[in-house]
DNA sequence: TAGATTGTTAATCGATTAACAATC
DNA sequence: TAGATTGTTAATCGATTAACAATC
């Protein structure tokens, strides 16, 4: 319904659908609000405010189908659809989440690996081929949508110079470093931001 | 100086001091807001905001001297002190975190190692024996600040259930559920939750 | 119909930005 | 001293919560 949505909301959205999919698995057929923000500890009002910024997918006196509105979530966030993934680093974190992938998030179809170690290229990792950096410049022009970078910071920066004319809509970037292309949608992870801001919280409880 | 933080401003503190490290790499001694702010794509307001909470490191007509910055933002942070660390779940995802720390972030001393495979138990990892589950929940009660949980929801669930009583003061939890408990502060790091937000952006360009 | 719960508007709260006096 | 830039207060903006009429 209304058109900008805050980064606020779509972040919340994965969230909510974890939590129906839950839900779902648990036969419970339909939930309130309430009740969904006694499980999720958020408010009533913010769900159903979330929720109404892409339709009303409730009944008056009723609540919310788990099912339906697990549904149109992914729908809303587009994982009705399939992506082609590929990754730019093939050490231990490109291939726990490449397992993780092929696993449990079969929408991903890996399309593409690079690794400039001598020791990779030419392997293959769940069927695919490991390219080296001049192989997969060319890969890289056609059939990504999606490009995860699981390789340092330098090779991070050096794959975002390269991404104007591709295909590719989104870059998922582990590097240590924060890149950006334009026309192109990147989450910039940083890990281990999320471990120093642990320490923080450590070091001032409460 | 204030004495309440928000958690906005707390994940803020790792990204400020990410940047002045590589000022400080670039050899720049001193750096104003309004810089700082232009390179890092925030307000010089913010900035100047979010550091006050913690006292006044600048001088005026001056601005801030990037060392001594740097060094207060790792004070406020808890990063001038070190932490035993213990990881439950040895697979790809708990290796690449081990070979980050070790390589990157000496604070984090590795001090044990869990997983119930019966060919990962006994192996060494870093010079660590990987303990199984029920050695572990011995393990676990004393020496350990961090624990790390790279393993199935499943198995975070349970761990969190043998969480009090032990001196673990902070949980980095990589598991696909959201765990708590009381007096142990937890960041759930959920990262299939960003890509189903990039996959949001990529179908809502704009 | 009566009860429940939504969708949505209005009120509140908090976070961000702007402004400026203090001061190096 | 004059210029620059902070620390901090005040204004704005946006996000969250509360309230309630609409409606199933």
């Amino acid at each position: 319904m209304n058109n900008y949505v805050s980064d606020a909301v779509v972040r919340r959205l994965p969230r909510y659908r974890r939590y129906l999919k839950k839900l779902k698995a648990q036969d419970i057929q339909r939930i309130s609000s309430k009740e969904l923000g006694e499980i999720m500890d958020v408010t009533a009002s913010q769900i159903r405010q979330d929720l109404n910024h892409f339709g009303g997918f409730g009944q008056q006196g009723y609540g919310y189908g788990v099912a339906e509105l697990e549904g149109k979530l992914e729908e809303i966030m587009g994982l009705d659809r399939t992506y082609n993934i590929a990754f730019v680093g093939c050490g231990k974190l490109g291939q726990a989440i490449i397992n993780y992938l092929i696993g449990n998030e079969p929408i991903y179809k890996i399309v593409g690996l690079c690794d400039n170690r001598p020791d990779m290229i030419g392997t293959e990792i769940a069927g695919i081929k490991v390219q080296s950096k001049e192989e997969f410049r060319q890969r890289m022009r056609q059939g990504i949508d999606i490009l995860v970078i699981t390789a340092p910071a330098v090779i991070a920066e050096e794959v975002a110079a390269d991404l104007s004319g591709t295909e590719i809509k989104g870059v998922w970037n582990f590097g240590h470093t924060e890149i950006s292309a334009k026309g192109v949608k990147v989450i910039n992870v940083h890990l281990s931001d999320s471990l120093h801001a642990l320490c923080y919280y450590i070091n001032h409880p409460d």
